[in-house]
Parts: structure tokens; C-alpha cells; sequence
RNA sequence: CGCGGGGUGGAGCAGUCCGGUAGCUCGUUGGGCUCAUAACCCAAAGGUCGGGGGUUCAAAUCACCCCCCCGCAA
């Protein structure tokens, strides 16, 4: 088959390997256009335009989709169907019919659970014991289409977001590939899904990471795991903003007295935190203007005491 | 030219404003203590102070240029 590929980070780069090692043929390649990112405000290309120029597949980057010359662009390839994986803008509704089978879109969720942007990350945060992807039609609504094939992957308790993304990045590709398989044998069964089941997992805000250590220590730890490694969890100590890369949570009971987020420990292995409910050990953090390193690295040249407090 | 922070033995930091023997915590190596240890005691090795030229009797420290790292913002 022919087959547009729509995808801009670096979770639709293994789908977009997928089929440029697989028997269909990808003429074209959509992503959004480049934005000055990082400091200097360089012009960077993003991780599924430098794939496809990596593999000689020409990339059309248009500002706005309802822009007319896009259904041009994508008509003169006559695709059979168009693959969509995280690319960042909702497909307009006239498009959705361009390709002759239409549009399908590898979402990492369980669908109809997290619908929406950042389904891995809500999943992690949620302290979820397992996620998945699921391959689906699009349709007009977000992430409201027919599901088509799903596979489940269990969450490990100290998985971080930028792991589980990537495993499943890798399952939504050869899960894609099954379901192309499928859909020219004509054995494809669609199942509708069940509104009344669904929940949204909206775009991540940076305040998002601010840690409250009133909750629970299992909960802050989901938190920072589902954070990593953006917008990554953070708090103050000292005035000075730290970022929390890891933490463990610690089974102690003998500190309900102490007031959430005072130090109740400093050791190598990492500075014990009281929270709402029981401790939380920071094993790797990062200060202002220093990279990030394990928590015994950041003690040898730091004064950090028992009794000091996180503020928030 | 988007804003700001930083580059000092292997790691993390102080010293820089007010130039003048490079320091702290840890690690490493050797020795000691101990039933034992991530503990403790003694000793040692290890540094072109990111790079370059400049000012000076003298530069980690002052002025200038360049490189690299980090956060913010996007």
C-alpha cells in the first residue's frame, strides 16, 4: 500500500521505521513545522523529520492543514491510507477521507481510558499497573475512533515515562504492521468504544511538576517517574529551585509527626522526605545551573541538614 | 544577537567582589582498629584552576575573545 505517514516526536519515529522497512511504500512524510527551541533559540529538526530525511523520504512540514495546498500535496501521492502517530494538531475532517481506506492512528493507551495528549505520562501518574496501544480509525472527535487491535504492557513500579514511551512506541509499530496485514486480508474486526468508559489525559502544564508533599509518597513517586523526563517534578530547597529526577519510596511509620516535606534523613543513598504518608528518598536531583547527579554527589558539596524543610 | 547560572585533583563544592604558598566533603591507594562494615584512626598519590592571548613584579582571581555544560523561555 501506499501510505502518508503523519508523526512529529520521537514516539512516532519506530512506527515511521516500521513501514519504511516494511513491504508499503511511504511517499511522503508530515510533521509540524520546526520551532526554535533551546537556548539561542536554535532551529532544531524535530525526531520524525530527521528520520525521514535520514532515510531519503521527502518531508512536508505545512503550517495549517486546512491550508489547501495540503490536500494537493497529499493527493498527488494517492495514498491508500494515511498513519498518524502523535502528530501534535487534530486532522481536519476532509482530509480524514483523502486516502482511499483512510486514516489510522497508533495511540498509547488503552483506549477509550486517556484519550488525548499525554496518555503515558497520566498513566504513570496515576500510579496505573498497566497501559497499552491501541491502533484505531480517526475520526472527527479526539481520539474517538473504532479500535482496531490493542496490546497491553504492564507498568513497572519504578518506570519512568521516558521508558514506558519507548517500549510502546515499539509495540504500537509491529502492532501497526499486524493490522495492515489485516486490513488487505480483509479480517479486520472494528469495535466501537465505549463513551461512557472514556477519560481524558490533557497536555502536561510545567506547574504540573511542582511537587505537594502532603500527598502520599507513592503518589509523589509516580509523579516524578511520570514527569521524567519532561517537564520533570521539582521543588525548593533553600530558596533555590531543585529538580527531583529519582526518588523510593520508604516504608517508615515512625515519623507522623514531622511536618510534609521536612528532611527527616540525609544519607548517601538519598535525602529521606516526610510527605503526606510515609517517606520518599531522592536518589538523583539537579540544582540551578548544575546537571543532574545521584543524590550522594549532590551531599559532598552541599550543607543539607536533617530538620531542613522543601518548600512549595 | 531571547534571559540567567556554571566550567577549580576521579565526583560534588569553596575560593573570584578586596590579585600574592589552591582548600573542603567524598572517592582512590597503602597502613591501623574491628567478629565485621557503607563506620573510625593514620598516611599518600592525584590539579595546564575550560582554552587563548592581554594588564601586572605577580592572575583561579582583573579586562577582552572563543569553546563547552545547565535552567528559563519557546
Amino acid at each position: 500500500m501506499v501510505i502518508v505517514f503523519f508523526g512529529t516526536p520521537q514516539f512516532a519515529v519506530p512506527t515511521l521505521e516500521a513501514l519504511l522497512g516494511s513491504r508499503h511504500q511511504v511517499p511522503l512524510v508530515v510533521t509540524q513545522p520546526d520551532k526554535r527551541r533551546d537556548r539561542g533559540q536554535k532551529v532544531t529538526d524535530g525526531p520524525v523529520k530527521a528520520a525521514a530525511r535520514a532515510h531519503g523520504v521527502p518531508v512536508f512540514q505545512p503550517e495549517r492543514l486546512r491550508d489547501p495546498d495540503v490536500a494537493g500535496a497529499l493527493r498527488r501521492h494517492a495514498p491508500d491510507l494515511a498513519v498518524v502517530a502523535a502528530y501534535g494538531k487534530l486532522i481536519p475532517s476532509d482530509l480524514l477521507t483523502l486516502p482511499r481506506l483512510g486514516m489510522l492512528n497508533v495511540h498509547a493507551s488503552l483506549l477509550p481510558k486517556y484519550r488525548g495528549a499525554a496518555p503515558v505520562h497520566r498513566a504513570i501518574m496515576n500510579g496505573e499497573a498497566e497501559t497499552g496501544v491501541t491502533i484505531m480509525r480517526i475520526v472527527e472527535a479526539l481520539d474517538a475512533g473504532d479500535m482496531l487491535a490493542k496490546s497491553v504492557r504492564v507498568i513497572g513500579s519504578d518506570e519512568t515515562s521516558e521508558q514506558l514511551e519507548q517500549a510502546l512506541a515499539h509495540d504500537g509499530a509491529s502492532l501497526l504492521l499486524d493490522v495492515l496485514d489485516q486490513l488487505e486480508a480483509g479480517t479486520l474486526r472494528a469495535e466501537p468504544q465505549d463513551e461512557s468508559a472514556s477519560t481524558y489525559a490533557p497536555r502536561l502544564r510545567k506547574e504540573e511538576g511542582l511537587i505537594d508533599w502532603t500527598q502520599p509518597a507513592r503518589r509523589i513517586h509516580d509523579q516524578v517517574r511520570g514527569l521524567y523526563p519532561w517537564p520533570h517534578a521539582y521543588s525548593y530547597l533553600d530558596g533555590a529551585r531543585l529538580i527531583v529526577w529519582k526518588t523510593e519510596v520508604r516504608l517508615k511509620a515512625d515519623t507522623m509527626s514531622v511536618l510534609p516535606g521536612t528532611i527527616v534523613n540525609v544519607a548517601r543513598a538519598g535525602i529521606e522526605v516526610a510527605t503526606g504518608a510515609g517517606l520518599i528518598a531522592l536518589t538523583e536531583v539537579q540544582a540551578e545551573g548544575r546537571r543532574p547527579m545521584r543524590t550522594r554527589d549532590f551531599l559532598a558539596g552541599r550543607p543539607v541538614r536533617p530538620g531542613m524543610k522543601f518548600g512549595s
